[in-house]
DNA sequence: ACAGGTTGGTTGTAGCGTCAAGTATTGCCG
DNA sequence: CGGCAATACTTGACGCTACAACCAACCTGT
């Protein structure tokens, strides 16, 4: 027997689809129109610029991403096409491959982030309460939990 | 000059940013397996079920399905060549046009709602407690107020 | 030392979404 | 009442993603 939703469940579910489906457009077209990157691009040049040496193997970067590796292998051409990153192979495991940040990368992210993170802050951070922001840590983790376990214990 | 988000803020994005990247992929595979349909087919198809004599514009089912016209014109013609809905010129308004559901359609979203439902509990609600349930509702309501300021007084 | 299985990654294709342009109808304003 | 703008949608082309098939390198037990 289904169990159905109540008021207040069925209430935050709707609310929740809808910024599920309308956050990634919004991001998507503002760093389309001022840096020329998907938000997924910019993700994906985000996490290699904090990594050490700005080098990740795909698996890695791609569970950090949170997407599949077919999905980051087809962003790693592009990017590469581009010049924004390398892929080299791993010495120390035949089968993997490293991506590296290049210099051109690095200023990619570095002139993308302000706009982005103040697009960030417009639409999410600043409409909540502090007290919010700690609320949706919590409550994004325990989904998180469900979703993929394994992308919790990872980073 | 550019505010950057602090550890707490940073924090509660990653996580978010991981739930709206993955979220959907559950979705949509858990119904694509189960009923040959996309998520946001099965909402357009919700949606329809609730209005009244299960018929709404093309305007008003974007807005309450938080898409573009044009991705649900897309989906529509999909839809309405697989006889799950009809689209009518509305009598009202030239420029309009009506969809409704069919009778197949309304077999489908039936069929097709315990298991989502069953999804939408085991991977959002059922982790959370009811606080964080209502916790979420207006965390995204805040959000979603400035994403689309009139997203939220439509409905 | 090697067969079988697992892991890491790439590629092709088919389908979905976005963007820009186009059509048709309505409303408004002089 | 004529013209111009706004509204409501449709369409076609292009880009991105998921899915599945594939290959290569590693690892394990025997």
């Amino acid at each position: 027997m289904t169990r159905w939703l109540d008021d207040e469940e069925l209430a935050a579910w709707v609310r929740l689809i809808a910024v599920v489906e309308r956050l990634p457009g919004v991001l998507d077209s503002q760093l389309r129109r001022d840096a020329e990157l998907t938000h997924f691009e910019y993700y994906v040049l985000a996490m290699l610029s904090e990594a050490p040496d700005r080098v990740l193997r795909m698996t890695a970067l791609a569970t950090r991403t949170n997407a599949t590796l077919a999905r980051l292998s087809h962003v790693a051409s592009r990017l590469e096409k581009r010049g924004l990153v390398v892929r080299t192979p791993c010495p120390e495991d035949g089968r993997a491959t490293n991506v590296s940040l290049t210099a051109a990368g690095w200023d990619t992210v570095v002139a993308a982030a302000p706009g982005h993170v103040t697009t960030v802050r417009e639409n999410v951070i600043d409409p909540l309460t502090r007290e919010q922001v700690h609320q949706l840590h919590s409550i994004a983790e325990a989904i998180l939990g469900r979703l993929d376990p394994q992308a919790l214990s990872a980073p």
